[in-house]
This record gives structure tokens, C-alpha cells and sequence, in this order.
DNA sequence: GTCTATATTAAGATAGAC
DNA sequence: GTCTATCTTAATATAGAC
């Protein structure tokens, strides 16, 4: 790391320790000396631990949102019906360009979201839904319209599965590429992973 | 609670909290409190609150994985061959038994388990592979029977999805179902949960 | 086996000098 | 903005009386 403001040097940290061991077994003092900064500038800059965790996830959001609503917007523009595959499509590029945006951006990403999901108490996910509660809401609606067969609460529940599919293979993904290394000796990084996911996760979405 | 010992009080809440809040967020007092006994008995019965961890996690697999041995040792001894439905239908009614052991077993012990899975730093991942490890390879080998089409790899990763999937689901399975209940007025239980899941799962598995 | 009291450690947070 | 020092709280764990 090299002349970045002690601001960004924290969220750095700890956007990485977060993702590998979870928000609550993740102190301030292990934070703040993997960034290399002093303890007391965490509760300078961010104000306090829960307000951390949200600018972690703030700086993903604010770049995956924007960029999620326009790839939607595209195919809702284009005169002709969409299927599953396209609108499941729209979240692989702005996914994936999150590996420009920060390194293992992806992964890393979508790790606290999972991560969010399951440990949080509510303020997390409160957090998540009255700032980016639209695009979450419009592209519910995307998936219906291309899954006219399926009810309303069918899709709850599937793309439920869907996110905890993804969620949890990104949780574990270290143990896992680490298992696959050894025992297939099979180099496996985020791209592999997902390329392996979308054909599980498209024949469960729309099984019969 | 009535007449139970004290161990059998400390194990149940335990249980209850640590799939509810995972375990580094439920603490020793909040476990005691509950069950209405004296903070020091834990460490009097079980040592630590890793071992106490490891006691609740034992507790279920000390029925599940035996019961599981005996349908996939069924399966096996039948001449016919099977195919991949009949292998994932070996887990449904191990699963479901532990509903009759404990009160909402299934979903406990499921919950258990992923957190197990995502929150460790492996000494339970290590206590699960070591004491019941032979029961994972077993079902591994019942799957790749029934695959033959699939590699050994791509078995391993799509095994992991689901595990996911499951995991995951039981973990949510609280918010899951009360926004269900707001949205929809629909009462889901854990039954009508798995029911959901298995045409997602089978159809993930088995995908092209 | 159970309970009170306490040791010990680690966490989040802040005051105040620089 | 940064750093040292410290406050406060809460956690795991244990010693020792009963």
C-alpha cells in the first residue's frame, strides 16, 4: 500500500477481514493494525463500528447499483421479449466489473453481502433496502416477466435459493478452491466459479 | 423446561441461540441465562465453549449420520441401480427424523451446520471431517454412481452449491419466512421449505 | 454439582495533548 | 488529523465455599 489517506487505507482493510472472517469476529484493533493506522482513527473517520461496515458495503453498492440499473434498464428498452438467461445476464457484467473496481472485488462483494444476510441483526439489512431497495424490487420484476409460468411467490423463493447458492459458495470459497487445489490439483479463481454456478443456478431457477 | 439435568438445559438453549445467532454472538451468560442455570456449570460440564459447541453439533450428528449410513447402505445393497433421485431422497427422511428428536431438529441442525461451515476457523470443520467424515465420502460415491455423465470435479463443486443452497436457506429461514408471511399471508414451514428446495436442487445437480 | 466472587482478557469508544 | 492513554463494558474462565 502506498500514499492512500488512512480513510481508505481502513476501508481496505477492512472490507478484506470482513469478508474472510465476518463483521463480528473482526476487531477494531486487528483492522487497524492490518491498515497500518492508528486505532482511535476508526471512530475519527467512520464514527463507529456499525457505521464502518456500512461505508464497506456503501462503496460497493454505489458503484454494482448504478451500473445494475442500466444493464436492467437496457433490457427492458429493447423492443423484444426477454428470457431467464438475459436478465440473469444483466448481473454478471456489473459483478464481474467489480474485479476492476478493487482487487477480488467480486468475491469480495458478494461475501459481505452473504455475510450481511446471515449474521446481521437488522441494521445491515435495513441499511441495504431503504438505500437500494429499487433496483432489488426491479429486477424481481424482470425475472417474472420472463418467468410467466411461474407465481409470484415460487420466484421469492427461488431467487432466495439463488442468493444463498452464490452467497455461500463465495463464503467459502477459500476453503474451497483450497479442497480442489489439493485434491484435483485444480487451480480455480472467481471467474471458474461463477462460469460453474450459472448452469446449477439457471436449471434451478426455472425447474419445473 | 421441567425435570432435565443440567447439562440437557445448557445443551438446549445453546442450540437454540447458536442456530439462531451463530455462535461467537451468543455468549456464555446469554446461553445460561436462558436456561436457567448458573453461568460457571458450563464450564463446570463441558470445559470450554468450544467443546459446548462441539457437544451441541455431536448431539445431532450422533443420530443423523448413523441414520444416514443405514438408507445409503440400503441403497447400495439393492441390485438395481439408482439413479441420482433415489440418492438425495437418502437424506430426506434422516433429515426430517430429527424433527422427532428435537423440536424443529431439521432446521436446527441444518442452521448448525452452515454456521458451522461459514464461521469457523476450522477447529469444527476439523471435529466434523475427523469424528464423520466416512458418512460424506460414502454419499459422495453414491452421487457419482448415479452421475456417471458428471466428473468428479464437477460432482464436487455442485455438491458444494447445494450445500449452499440448503445451508443458506435454513440460516434466513426466520427472515425468509416472515417476509413470506407479509407478502404473500403465506404460513411456510420447514416441510413445505424442503419441498420448495428439491426441484431446485435436483434440477441444479443434474444440469447439462 | 452448584453458586458467589473474581481473575483475566479483549472489545468498542473517547478525552485530551500534540 | 493523529496518537497515547484510559474508560467502560462484556466476554471466557476459574478458585474456593457450600
Amino acid at each position: 500500500m502506498q500514499k492512500l489517506d488512512t480513510k481508505t487505507k481502513i476501508l481496505n482493510a477492512a472490507e478484506q477481514l470482513f469478508a474472510e472472517r465476518g463483521f463480528s469476529d473482526t476487531s477494531l484493533r486487528l483492522i487497524t493494525s492490518q491498515a497500518e493506522v492508528n486505532l482511535a482513527s476508526v471512530n475519527y473517520h467512520f464514527g463507529s463500528k456499525k457505521e464502518l461496515i456500512q461505508a464497506v458495503l456503501a462503496r460497493y453498492l454505489e458503484v454494482f447499483v448504478p451500473h445494475l440499473q442500466q444493464t436492467l434498464k437496457m433490457l427492458n428498452d429493447s423492443d423484444e421479449r426477454f428470457d431467464q438467461h438475459q436478465v440473469f445476464s444483466c448481473l454478471i457484467d456489473p459483478l464481474l466489473q467489480l474485479n476492476a473496481f478493487r482487487h477480488r472485488g467480486t468475491s469480495i462483494f458478494l461475501q459481505l453481502l452473504g455475510r450481511g444476510y446471515i449474521e446481521s441483526q437488522g441494521h445491515l439489512r435495513w441499511f441495504i433496502t431503504t438505500h437500494y431497495g429499487e433496483v432489488m424490487i426491479a429486477f424481481n420484476s424482470a425475472v417474472r416477466e420472463a418467468n410467466p409460468h411461474l407465481s409470484k411467490d415460487e420466484i421469492f423463493w427461488r431467487l432466495h435459493f439463488t442468493l444463498g447458492t452464490v452467497v455461500f459458495t463465495m463464503a467459502s470459497s477459500k476453503a474451497l478452491t483450497d479442497i480442489a487445489k489439493s485434491d484435483f490439483n485444480q487451480e480455480v479463481d472467481i471467474e471458474d466459479l461463477i462460469r460453474r454456478l450459472i448452469p446449477f443456478i439457471a436449471a434451478g431457477v426455472s425447474a419445473p
